[in-house]
DNA sequence: TTTTGAGTTGTTCGA
DNA sequence: GTCGAACAACTCAAA
């Protein structure tokens, strides 16, 4: 059924760019058309199916895409339906002689992949997959004893000196990829973005795509990389990469990133701590890391890495837990983060530590609660460091915090928000509380509130639960599963 | 096989 | 106000 004209078919999946992207390259080198598919499936990926924020971005970022194939003279072709059955289909039309892709390594995407690339193999096509997303391949790290790390110095100590990057390939050059004809559905029919217009404060904050994605990483490099080691911890200063959403969806690849910061700084920046381009890419290799558990350790997203979790006396509380997820639990820090989340997708990592804490040590809610919520709420959800950072903060992961430490809302307030303008920005009915208050409005007296318009309990929630009872009770549950 | 050193992001208490 | 110790014991990784 194959042509010897007939086409190589590169199924696009979370590597939306045009550089680096060795599946769209090899094809492109090749003297067949080139055919850009992408195929939306998303109960393949239950029961982590992309959330309401992902799908916004999604949009945007295939639209970014197809525009960009446009101009070298490549179309997009979009679809949906099962994947299989979907290149099945496209592969009996364009008379296709090769399929190839770039790996992904979540436990139901790979399973998927396995079963596609078996069907293709035996029907004699040439099917390819490609690293495309990580430094290394998982597979390929291992301890001394032939184990995969699952504690994170390690791992960093094994891979930082050897780390020998391939050069990012080049985006594939006009011409050599004549176009190919194919119906399309349009990007419209895939229904990704919201029936109600709830986008307008990522919309403001994002630009999705390959070109959003340079745009951001060269502001970082120039401007904000410098004060990344200090700078990173500061919610209102804005200190981070940004760059979490567009790796999850292959808007850049680590390894552009990797090899555009060594070009310019020496080796051993990676070797000793406080330089700001080895602080930054070892946060890169904590993305490979999880990433690596992940793979190994596929039950992680929903069952505790550390077997003794088991008997945690986690509670149940559909109130208390609705509270968190609003930004109403009366702790302004905590507020402050949880409406940032639900306005504009995405929250501060500091902030992302400081909420995950309260919802599992404070209310000892089921860490897999917050995994959910944050699923469907950030704009860059990604199955390996969602699962990881929830089990780390929870105690039960790799390498995860001991059980003592219990994040404290209002000192973590005072000393990362010290002037205040984060949680002003976002908890705006307190914000004319003076500084000496503001992380805990309750601690106030009346005149103090009055003076700044607030009524506890009407303005402002009172603490949904005092922290340092809570602590107390996380303690002793933590006794138990010794 | 056994031993040894070490382990992202914290808080509290007492000197 | 500042500083160091305590907060458990365990598991991992390497020697």
């Amino acid at each position: 059924m194959s042509d010897p004209k007939g086409p190589i078919i590169v199924w696009f999946r979370r590597d939306l760019r045009l550089r680096d992207n060795p599946a769209l390259y090899w094809a492109c080198k090749s003297d067949h058309p080139v055919l850009p598919i992408y195929v939306w499936s998303p109960e393949e990926e239950a029961p982590w199916e992309p959330g309401g924020a992902s799908k916004w971005w999604l949009h945007h970022s295939l639209a970014a895409l197809k525009k960009d194939l446009q101009e070298d003279n490549l179309d997009l072709v979009i679809a949906k339906g099962p994947s299989l059955e979907t290149l099945k289909r496209v592969v009996k039309e364009t008379r296709a002689v090769g399929l190839f892709w770039n790996r992904l390594y979540d436990p139901a995407t790979l399973a998927r992949d396995t079963e596609v690339k078996t069907h293709f193999k035996d029907q004699g096509l040439n099917v390819r997959s490609f690293n495309g997303s990580l430094l290394y391949e998982p597979w390929e790290i291992e301890t001394k004893e032939g184990n995969p790390y699952q504690v994170f110095t390690p791992f960093w100590k094994a891979v930082r000196m050897d780390l020998d990057p391939a050069e990012p390939l080049p985006k594939p050059r006009k011409g050599m990829a004549e176009g190919f004809e194919h119906p399309s559905i349009d990007i419209d029919d895939l229904e990704l973005l919201p029936k109600i217009d709830w986008a307008g404060g990522i919309q403001e904050a994002w630009e999705p795509g390959e070109d959003g994605a340079r745009k951001e990483f060269d502001k970082f490099q120039e401007s904000r990389l410098e004060d990344y080691p200090e700078g990173r911890d500061f919610p209102a200063k804005q200190a981070t990469s940004r760059m979490s959403p567009y790796l999850h969806f292959g808007e850049i690849s680590p390894r552009t990133i990797w090899s555009k910061l060594l070009e310019e700084a020496p080796s051993d920046v990676l070797s000793k701590r406080g330089n700001s381009t080895g602080e930054f890419l070892r946060e890169l290799a904590w993305r490979e890391f999880a990433h690596h558990l992940l793979y190994h350790f596929p039950q992680t997203p929903e069952n505790n890495l550390r077997e003794k979790f088991k008997d945690f006396p986690w509670r149940e509380d559909e109130a208390q837990l609705k509270q968190w997820q609003k930004g109403q639990t009366g702790y302004p820090i905590v507020d402050a983060g949880m409406r940032e989340l639900w306005t504009t997708g995405y929250m501060h990592n500091r902030v992302r530590m400081i909420v995950a804490s309260f919802l599992v040590k404070d209310l000892r809610i089921h860490w897999i609660e917050g995994a959910r919520w944050f699923w469907d709420t950030l704009v860059d959800a990604d199955l390996a460091n969602n699962t990881l950072g929830w089990q780390w903060t929870a105690g039960c992961g790799a390498d995860a915090a001991p059980y003592f430490r219990i994040f404290n809302p209002m000192k973590q307030g005072e000393k990362f928000d010290p002037g205040g303008e984060y949680v002003r920005k976002w908890v705006p009915e307190i914000a004319s509380l003076p500084d000496a208050h503001l992380q805990a409005p309750w601690e106030a007296s009346s005149q103090v509130l009055k003076e700044a318009g607030v009524e506890l309990g009407e303005d402002y929630p009172e603490p949904m639960v005092d922290h340092s009872e809570e602590r107390e009770k996380a303690l002793e549950a933590f006794q138990k599963i010794k």
